[in-house]
DNA sequence: CTCAATAGTCGAACGCGTTCGACTATTGAG
DNA sequence: CTCAATAGTCGAACGCGTTCGACTATTGAG
């Protein structure tokens, strides 16, 4: 293994010369940093990050800390882990996964070995066990999603609210006026997830406002439930004609049911929904839809990281605004 | 931060001592080990990961290297990259990491650094850059897929041969005489993805074997695509009863196909996927599958790489053996 | 031209674990 | 009972970077 004094004797200047060459941390003639350089490259001298982790109390690391349960939506998630991991990258940081099933602990053991410099904590839900032990490290953490109480913390999410509103609002100007939020399973709601109960307060603020009647149901996922659902909530509210779906797994089915049950899209029923493009460009017909911006998501949780570590002041709370598509199933 | 000299002091031993009881590599009397772990838990002591890294040469830490394309499938990806971080945990290392756009150089960097120490590499293709630099660094790592040349490696994949002829079995058992494979989009055999080749291969052999007719189309993801691939291929080809799919994204498009054509599944035509339960699972009809078990890949990966770091002989290629899951898509 | 400030470089100390050799006390074989 | 082997513990050295203080050479202000 080449070590920096490997270096320092191949270019002929002190080790703490390479090191100023390196990390930039003080002037160094150009004609003495070419030389360094050129050894490094010479040798393939790469840093040990243990021993620079050690010494200068930094190890270009940072957690990011997996969803707690089940049933999300793994397309999304994946785009969001490699957005953060590339963004990372782009400040000269690594990533560690720390997943759920580690708990407080992990979050624990991460931090207080020094292994992170901070930390990243996706899907944080509205009373989250992890929230507490965030505030009590010494190290600084962003929250993706947003607990009941976020004092202290730094949250980034996509404003879910006006995502809802925004899908009430394109159906309203369409001309309808009656519509469904066909949301996510009743256990996401039971469990306080703050992001489902956003776009439902969303969806239904605006119908308010917009003066058109709605109604709301949670939806499981398999194709059985969906069914169930969708037949049923257009036999108890026959003038329904717009649906909003934030619901990317039951997507497919409720598109089926609606042409099982002989109801055309969009001249039926209009559909948008809250969901990734690729999935809402895939159906038949192309779906209208808002999208979860997974990897803008992602850069802009780093930068605010990084921005923490640098000690600059970072905004509490920032929502990215949601985006509409227009696409088939709303326009006829 | 409390340091191994604080533990120490605290439970009047040597710091070497303090380092014998965590590491269990010299053997310490049960009063002290006692006394020290009580003194660990009571003030919160984590050993630093840089300081120990440098000092013990073991970082225990795994890269997992991340597929170079895009078009890889979300979800399967996403539970293996679950599945490996949870394995690692098991046996006390964490994962690190690195995506494909970091190409060979990231390998170079996180191996040369001594940040990790191994790699789990996956959606390895057949001439892949990487798997030379894989060859010259200096640590053990282990190939999720296979390349054309896997000489001095360690690989673990399923077995996608046997996967697609155990489709055709299945097929040919219920009497089918005339099969297609309607596999993933061009560009993934263009680029020499082992597992579509793998797949294709025993997908063809076994219809040879069973001597039933046999055919293959490789089909993009979109909606349109889909139509315009199968509308053809039932054209063409039709007397073909039985498709075998090996394309998750384009699963749902290829069954609403089918349906606006009117040929009913299974009465007309008996499809089965290969893709994973849960998304088999959701399809009207629940579709007969082949999973790709992500879950248990991920484990054997780690165990195996975990083998090859205590130096404990592996062997070079390990397939997986694939599961067919009967459901309403092929039995009348 | 003088003197303070700055640029450039070095050497030593330091960060925090692990490991090696040495030592004492205990155990067990004969 | 003796002596070799083992169990248990300590202290020092070491791993490899970064950072601090010190020093020399150069620059620039007046």
């Amino acid at each position: 293994m080449v070590t920096i004094a490997d270096v320092a004797r191949h270019a002929g200047v002190a080790p703490s010369t390479v090191s100023y060459v390196l990390t930039g941390r003080r002037s160094i003639s150009s004609a003495t940093k070419a030389r360094v350089e050129a050894s490094v490259r010479e040798l393939g001298y790469h840093p040990h990050a243990g021993a620079r982790s050690l010494a200068s109390n930094r190890a270009n690391v940072l957690a990011l800390v997996l969803p707690m349960r089940e049933g999300m939506h793994m397309p999304v998630l994946m785009q969001f882990v490699v957005a953060v991991a590339n963004a990372a990258r782009r400040h000269d940081h690594d990533v560690l996964l720390v997943t759920a099933d580690q708990g407080a602990a992990g979050l624990r053991r991460v931090a207080g070995s020094a292994q992170v410099d901070g930390l990243l904590v996706m899907d944080v839900e509205m009373h989250d066990e992890r929230v507490p032990v965030l505030r009590e490290l010494d190290r600084p953490s962003v929250l993706i999603g947003f607990p009941a109480d976020a004092a202290g913390l730094t949250c980034v999410d996509l404003d879910f609210a006006e995502a809802g509103s925004r899908c009430v609002d394109h159906l309203a100007d369409l001309g309808h006026t009656y519509v469904a939020l066909v949301g996510a399973p009743r256990a996401v709601y039971q469990r306080d997830t703050g992001f489902a109960h956003r776009t439902m307060a969303g969806f239904s603020a605006a119908a308010m406002r917009r003066g058109v009647s709605s109604t709301t149901l949670p939806t499981d996922t398999d194709h059985e439930s969906v069914r169930v659902a969708i037949t049923g909530l257009l036999e108890r509210h026959p003038t329904v004609t717009g649906l909003v779906v934030h619901n990317e797994a039951a997507l497919p089915s409720v598109v089926e049911v609606l042409r099982s049950l002989g109801r055309k899209v969009p001249d039926d029923v209009a559909v948008i929904a809250i969901c990734p493009d690729d999935q809402a460009e895939r159906l038949m017909p192309p779906l209208t839809s808002v999208a979860v911006p997974a990897e803008q998501l992602g850069h802009h949780a780093v930068a605010l990281l990084m921005a923490k570590l640098d000690r600059t002041p970072t905004p509490p709370l920032t929502l990215l605004q949601p985006r509409l598509t227009e696409r088939a199933s709303t326009t006829r």
